[in-house]
DNA sequence: ATCCAGGATCTCC
DNA sequence: GGAGATCATGGA
């Protein structure tokens, strides 16, 4: 048991910032530049980036350091995986080059499903500010005034009337069958991560107000499912506006293409594609 | 102010 | 089975 109460790690091809902020998660608090205070689950961690260094505070334990480099993705060679993909077009290599240190983040099952059913039909900034409502209803405080996500025991005693009460609006009854599910051994973890990528993606599409997006986004997400291309609006518009010259394409002409061009790096790609067309609004009316 | 959001479901035909 | 309406709410 190492207790250092610094430990430092050596990252490349990785922006602590971009990570957090291209919209794949939403528990983050930016404490100064390049400085973090994330949380997952029932975790919390303080984590400083100086160019090629990462600083974990506050990091006990060989454990805690395994969760987080894991939750960060940190041991992937991102450069080859950028190389690979950059090869493949001139907007994909313009994406890249956007956020070069985007990574796919590991996040906790039950942190990630109700987050993205927050997420329909939602802006990013208030999914956050629903997601820490939950947090703070139904969590356990960490310390420094925030709170882990709660998990579905946790949650076992709220209603439908309560979560709309706390805002959620018509994602409640979805939110309710989630928790519903999860605890009744509907939605076994260890079973699940031994699942088909297919089989994976029907079992959480049972789930009332998951659909295909927000499955997806669950099997890239928290799955590690990387081959998965996870299409909402931004990566709709970029695709049909680059690949098509189209202003909208089919669901499934984008899935294939997806699959032809990035195969089982298709996840990766989606995300720069999504930051990509978000912060630089492509495919929106004048952009 | 009023438009619209990292969609999904329901309701028609 | 595909298009269109509906959903709650607040950030921009």
């Amino acid at each position: 048991m190492v207790m250092e109460k610094e430990i430092i790690v050596g990252v490349s091809d990785f922006s602590l910032a971009d990570t957090l902020e291209c919209g794949q998660c939403f528990r983050y608090w930016k404490v100064e530049e390049q400085e973090y205070l994330i949380a997952s689950g029932q975790k919390m961690i303080r984590v400083r980036q100086k160019e090629n260094e990462l600083t974990f505070y506050d990091a006990s334990s060989e454990k805690v350091l395994n969760y987080w480099s894991n939750f960060f993705d940190i041991n992937r060679d991102y450069g080859k995986l950028k190389q690979t993909l950059s090869a493949e077009d001139a907007i994909m290599a313009e994406a890249i080059a956007f956020a070069p240190g985007v990574h796919i983040l590991k996040q906790d099952f039950f942190e990630c499903m109700i987050s993205f059913i927050l997420s329909q039909n939602n802006h990013i900034p208030r999914i956050k500010k629903m997601v820490e409502t939950l947090c703070q209803t139904y969590g356990t405080l960490l310390g420094e005034g925030r709170y882990g996500f709660p998990t579905a025991e946790q949650m076992q005693g709220a209603t439908e009337e309560k979560l709309r009460e706390l805002g959620m609006g018509f994602r409640a009854k979805y939110i309710m069958d989630a928790i519903k599910k999860a605890n009744s051994g509907q939605l076994p973890l260890a079973d699940l991560v031994q699942m088909e990528t297919e089989e994976l993606r029907n079992k959480l599409l049972s789930i009332y107000g998951v659909g295909r997006k927000v499955a997806d986004c669950i099997l890239l997400f928290s799955f590690g499912r990387h081959e998965v291309f996870p299409t909402d609006v931004w990566v709709k518009r970029v695709m049909s506006y680059y690949y098509f010259q189209k202003e909208e394409v089919p669901l499934q002409e984008i899935f294939q293409l997806a699959q032809e061009k990035y195969g089982d790096n298709a996840g990766f790609a989606q995300q720069y594609l999504f930051h990509y067309a978000r912060k630089n609004g492509i495919g929106k009316k004048g952009g």
